[in-house]
RNA sequence: GCACUCUUAGCUCAGUUGGUUAGAGCGUCCCAUUCACAUUGGGAAGGUCGGAGGUUCGAAUCCUCCAGAGUGCACCA
């Protein structure tokens, strides 16, 4: 015990709180007491009992970060939200689980390694070989993965670590081919040769969801294919002209009627072209000319007006973006170079009728950032319209033996409300997603990923669990979207295909908190796959929360230059400031916005609760607790505590804890500290009195009931007091973590 | 083109189901400070709640229209 404090305190101060509160002395040692203790482990807690079993288990998957590199600010976010919400769960005693893990990030991975080898060695993929390049990338994939574990321990993550997965590991790989197969074996899978997005620089297929669209300036050619064409047709992509097979023309437009039907052959920039000219209605007649050269090889509507009239199809483009035989002297070129050259034939046979540029949205692939080429390809699709028989009771609308569709499935569980999204304007978000929803190309030419469970052998396709016995069969060479196996995470994680404990007692997840961006990519197939699968919801509440801005609301990027490092901020201002600050007055949906003004507050907010301890352990604590001793006044006050105690577990109980934060912050530094606090000083340091008593009793219960209120935002911070006040003689140490929540 | 969100103090934002006199933080100004407080306290100024209309006993909150900012989706021949 000190012998230096300023004044000699009723009661011994312990050291640490006489000096300013420091971080960096206590999250580490603190996150390894709560490892040590196995409380992160529900199954821990119920043998310790501080578990409640009339109450129901709490259970949330954390969205594995990508392997790609360190975690961002926002990852930040989303692990503050998440631990806080757990740690409230563990609090009230329910059962409570949360599961860490890493996705592969198949692309993603597999292009920023490719990326750092071509850099570093000069060499591609190919160069290496298959073996020796996914070497390299488990090699890096490991060294990201073990950088973001301990990040998520640096913020105070009480996370199951003795659960924690990874996409691509061998659980998750069995859970893969089992979900796989079903849905081959039962038709919702199959292998077709259609218009897929191809990225000619990844050398992969994408799936709708990974273009993202950039806006650019380019030339709107109005030409006509030969002089006695009698249409002519607007494109900003000439070159494609080459593959053309038909004019589309509105079946109403009065200007071509005449000639719908009719078939010219045509000599186009020296390839020989058949055009038939058909009418459909996806044409906008007020475009362009109101006629569509219609390439059904290269473009997506045009493969869908194709197949509505039954035209031929011309491929003129390959995987490299170059034209193919089909596009005769052109042969070989760079389709960029072509359409310079098709452009210079038109014009030399004054073919042109107008040139004008125009804004116009160009496919890209959202990881390669490759101009996306459509093309046709055999590729596995995933079919979100065929109809099977649903065999589960447990979905809301839909009824066992029931037809439905995958697309149906998706929408019934959230239009039914047994599965809602918060903020709610989102559920609109996601039913407008859907009803647009194609199949879904699962296929990939990457080598970094679950590997297709289907293996050939002459004109014989098998899908299995494992490769055949018999010799000569081969596997296919593909792998499968990222987003396949992270639609299987809330019961992959579970232990699924097999039937644990686990799975049966954690799921459907209480929760699914996430981001925004990714509504479409995971949650909607975490959807599918488990009401496909499990004929059961994958959680019952959805999360959103948005991105992580600066200080003046710019997004957070690395080429933005304002790029935050979680790390750098904690040892800065310590894991509970940074906690508070993204937490508090950010409700869901909505964006966080971080500076260092908002940091420093906290950081003094965390110092101002650091000195309020130190004051109470001088004068007030582990003295008598009993309410019986209050005095009416302060019987009064603690009355309008108590109804803020139950404010709050309101906000935590309808996750609102963007508010929950701000009113203990408010609470404990205005109400407490600058009031209450002031108010009993004189009577604190007079003599002992019945009034003395009841100050003391009061200013004891409250401060430590604040502490737990505050526990799921702080973690650290209200722990390390917690231990401070702890009087020495209790047997056994309590941790806050799985103290009872205060009602 | 379709949809969604936002617009509240100088700045950043809360404001839960429509209900006293619209709040906080930061900033500014004044005062106090040998004090549990390196990071303190008290106080002040500052708002026609984007604009117009409507519903209501009552609107920042609900409805309609308009303006500005942002986001998503589609089209993009």
């Amino acid at each position: 015990m000190s012998d230096i404090p300023k004044k000699e305190p009723s009661y011994p101060v312990p050291d640490a709180l006489l000096k300013p509160y420091n971080p960096a002395e206590v999250e580490d040692r603190l996150y390894a007491e709560w490892e040590k203790s196995g409380y992160f482990n529900p199954d821990i807690c119920e043998q310790k009992g501080v578990i409640d079993p009339t109450l129901p288990y709490f259970s949330i998957v954390l969205p594995p970060p990508n392997v790609t590199g360190v975690l961002h600010m926002g990852s930040a976010f989303m692990l503050a939200i998440e631990d806080a919400m757990v740690r409230f769960a563990r609090m009230q005693g329910r059962k409570t689980l949360w599961i860490p893990g890493t996705d592969h990030a198949a692309i993603a991975t597999q292009a920023k390694v490719e990326k750092l080898i071509s850099k570093e060695e000069k060499k591609n993929r190919h160069d290496l070989g298959r073996e020796e390049f996914l070497k390299r990338v488990e090699q890096f994939a490991k060294e990201s993965h073990d950088v973001i574990v301990k990040q998520i321990r640096k913020t105070g993550c009480s996370i199951d670590w003795s659960r924690e997965a990874f996409t691509l590991d061998e659980k998750r790989s069995l859970a893969v081919k089992t979900a796989f197969k079903r849905m081959y074996d039962d038709g919702i899978i199959y292998r077709g040769y259609r218009i897929v997005n191809w990225d000619p620089k990844g050398q992969t297929t994408i799936s709708d969801d990974e273009i993202v669209y950039q806006t650019e300036k380019t030339k709107l050619y109005t030409f006509r294919y030969a002089k006695d064409f009698p249409i002519a047709i607007a494109t900003t992509r000439p070159e494609t002209k080459i593959g053309d097979t038909a004019v589309a023309v509105h079946p109403d437009d009065a200007r071509y009627k005449k000639y719908v039907g009719k078939e010219y052959d045509i000599d186009f920039a020296g390839v020989h072209l058949h055009i038939k000219i058909v009418a459909d209605s996806a044409v906008n007649p007020e475009f362009g000319t109101g006629a569509v050269g219609v390439t059904p090889a290269h473009s997506m509507t045009d493969w869908d007006i194709a197949q509505r009239h039954h035209l031929p199809l011309v491929p003129i483009i390959d995987e490299r973006a170059r034209m193919m035989e089909s596009a005769g002297s052109l042969h070989g070129k760079k389709v960029a170079e072509v359409r310079i050259s098709v452009v210079e034939w038109l014009a030399k046979e004054t073919l042109i009728e107008k040139e004008e540029e125009i804004e116009h949205n160009i496919a890209t692939a959202e990881r390669t950032g490759g101009i996306i080429e459509p093309m046709p390809r055999l590729q596995w699709f995933v079919n979100v319209n065929a109809k099977f028989k649903n065999q589960s009771e447990k979905l809301a609308g839909i009824k066992k033996g029931e037809e439905v569709t995958l697309k149906e499935l998706m929408l019934a569980v959230v239009k039914n409300g047994q599965t809602k999204i918060l903020p709610d304007r989102f559920e609109k978000v996601y039913f407008h997603w859907i009803e647009n929803l194609r199949d879904w190309c699962i296929s990939r030419q990457i080598w970094y990923g679950h590997q297709i469970p289907v293996w050939y052998k002459e004109n014989k396709m098998h899908c299995d669990i494992s490769a055949p016995k018999e010799d000569g069969w081969v596997q296919d060479e593909d792998t499968l979207d990222t987003w396949f196996s992270s639609g299987l995470w809330t019961f992959s994680t579970l232990g699924w295909p097999e039937e644990t404990a686990d799975l049966k007692q954690f799921h459907p997840t209480t929760i699914l908190e996430t981001g925004y961006d990714i509504l479409f990519f995971w949650i909607a197939r975490m959807i599918l796959m488990s009401t496909y699968l499990l004929g059961d919801i994958p959680f019952k509440t959805v999360y959103l929360h948005g991105l992580v801005r600066d200080k003046d609301g710019n997004k957070i990027s690395k080429s933005l230059g304002n790029n935050l490092d979680p790390l750098e901020i904690i040892s800065q201002y310590g894991a509970d400031a940074m906690r508070m600050s993204l937490l508090v007055g950010t409700g869901p949906g909505n964006d966080s916005r971080i500076s260092n003004e908002k940091l420093k507050a906290y950081k003094h907010f965390a110092n101002k609760i650091w000195n309020v301890a130190r004051f109470l352990v001088g004068t007030t604590l582990s003295t008598d607790t009993d309410l019986a001793l209050l005095e009416p006044a302060d019987r009064e006050t603690y009355n309008t505590f108590s109804e803020f105690k139950k404010d709050i577990t309101s906000d935590f109980e309808n996750y609102r804890l963007y508010l929950a934060a701000e009113k203990i912050y408010q609470y404990l530094w205005h109400t407490l500290a600058d009031i209450l606090i002031e108010e009993k000083k004189p009577i604190l340091s007079g003599e002992d009195s019945p009034a003395k008593k009841s100050a003391q009793v009061l200013l004891q219960r409250i401060f430590t009931d604040s502490l737990k209120l505050l526990h799921p935002f702080m973690p650290f911070i209200t722990e390390e007091i917690w231990s401070l006040i702890q009087s020495k003689d209790t047997v056994e140490k309590r941790l806050l973590m799985t103290e009872r929540w205060p009602e």
